[in-house]
RNA sequence: GUGGCUGUAGCUCAGUUGGUUAGAGCUCCUGAUUGUGGUUCAGGAGGUCGUGGGUUCAAGUCCCAUCAGCCACCCCA
């Protein structure tokens, strides 16, 4: 047993039952982009190491799957979509029509410990709209992840979506005269974990006076947009808020509201978000992020392109299938054809000629080799998860004929391979 | 990267203070059932106890290392 070879940590070996778990959430993700209107794209699994780094600086390398190849190009297996999607716009440039609804379900890896919901190689949908400034485009995506969740048959009690705004803590960190804002984020990010004292003393150093933190405290426990109104003066600040409200109206609009919920506390900690952000949890929160994502109107630029405002999250395949697990909604079983032929008498030939003429018909047919007792196959039939056998070659009935026993119900009626072709 | 827990048949696990041929359920195979599956009954197959080393007269049971898994921290694109 030791002596076999195992999968390399962190991956995942995916059986025909397992696929059927993974198809069932990929067309769930398929099926809610198509609703809205969204395009799928792809890129290449590995990049130049160069894109990874260049964002997030050289630390970044100890968490990506890198090599030098034969070129001597130092390479990544891609760690994430997002730069690939920023490449793939700023190479179309003037010629992307905006605003691109664009998504992907790529394959991602990432050299990680592995734990519950991460793993070193996984999937991640990517839904993205580029090239809007509009609030609606956020609405817009938010609705989208929280139709997904509902797709796949969770409720709005089993998942809620926290959503912040990047721009307005940035606005009021302007107002209370903060200079050094990223320290901040991060100290903001794990103010639940951090000991009060250094929570305040990082602020402290970040040219934040007592009442400025004060007034951070505030809007950090503040419950309701309601509360916020009185903490901000600024007009930036109060633009901020605005459009946090009127992103509320739109997800009502939408008919998630149930999902959503303002959460000041949401910062995430990736550098480049510029407005709203969100993350959606499962409401026990025993698990990892489901999804998580926001605005990013800088990213492009710094890649290199034009200003392009964007919008985009990311939900992996991992987390939510845990949480469905959890949830008793994952398909069970495998799937099988609709229809398994039973040889009555070990005619084969016949067998494979009215397997033929059923497939021409675009039915879903499937059969034991070797014919042998009609018990096996039928245990056969069972097992390959069929919904009905049809017993061929049959002296019960006509020589055209053949008896058709649905399996889920036990009955059994005569019928013709024509009429099962119909 | 740091810390903790775990590792026994394909799967889930039980194995008393270290002591004769390592157990159970499920799965699998065969038969009851030579024209019909899912139920039931009977029988059978399948582990040298993750791997390597050490202590001991004797180790699944103690110690060390290593690999793997789980959990927390870190990180989270």
């Amino acid at each position: 047993m030791s002596q076999k070879i195992q999968p390399p940590k962190g991956t995942r070996d995916f059986y025909p039952a397992d696929m059927a778990i993974q198809n069932h959430i990929f067309g769930a993700w398929r099926r809610v982009c198509a609703r809205f209107g969204f395009q799928e794209y792809e890129g290449p699994s590995f990049e130049h190491l160069e894109m990874y780094t260049g964002k997030s600086g050289d630390e970044i390398v100890g968490q990506l799957y890198n090599f030098t190849d034969k070129g001597g190009r130092d390479i990544a297996l891609r760690p994430e979509m997002t730069p690939t999607l920023a490449r793939l716009a700023n190479q179309l440039g003037r010629n992307l029509r905006k605003p691109a609804r664009w998504f992907s379900l790529p394959r991602l890896w990432r050299y990680e410990k592995q734990q519950r919901g991460r793993l070193r190689e996984f999937f991640q949908l990517n839904m993205d709209i580029l090239g809007s400034d509009n609030v609606s485009a956020d609405a817009e995506l938010i609705a989208a992840a929280c139709r997904i969740c509902e797709e796949l048959g969770l409720k709005s009690g089993d998942v809620v979506a926290r959503i912040s705004s990047r721009r307005l803590i940035s606005t009021l960190l302007d107002e209370l005269g903060c200079t050094d804002k990223p320290p901040v984020y991060l100290a903001l990010d794990r103010r639940e974990k951090l000991p009060r004292e250094d929570f305040v003393k990082g602020l402290g150093e970040a040219g934040l006076t007592e009442d400025g933190i004060r007034r951070l405290d505030a809007l950090f426990d503040a419950k309701s947009l309601a509360e916020v109104t009185d903490l901000v003066s600024s007009d930036d600040a109060k633009a901020a808020l605005a459009e946090l409200e009127t992103l509320f109206q739109l997800l009502a609009a939408h008919g998630v509201a149930d999902w959503c919920k303002f959460d000041p506390t949401v910062v995430r900690g990736l550098a480049y978000y510029t407005g709203v952000v969100y993350e959606l949890f499962d409401a026990g929160r025993s698990l990892r992020a489901i999804a998580g994502g926001g605005r990013y109107d800088d990213l492009l630029s710094k890649m290199g392109g034009e200003r392009m405002p964007a919008v985009g999250f990311g939900m992996g395949d991992v987390v939510i299938a845990e949480l469905l697990k959890d949830k008793g909604l994952l398909p069970t079983g495998i799937p099988g054809p609709d229809l398994w032929l039973v040889s009555v008498d070990g005619d084969e030939i016949r067998q494979a000629a009215v397997a033929a003429k059923l497939r021409a018909a675009g039915k879903e047919v499937g059969f034991a080799f070797g014919g042998g007792k009609l018990g096996k196959q039928m245990q056969a039939a069972q097992e390959n998860g069929a919904k009905r056998a049809v017993f061929v070659g049959s002296d019960r009935v006509a020589a055209d004929q053949v008896e058709v026993k649905d399996l889920a119900t036990g009955e059994q009626t005569v019928s013709t391979v024509e009429a099962l072709c119909l």
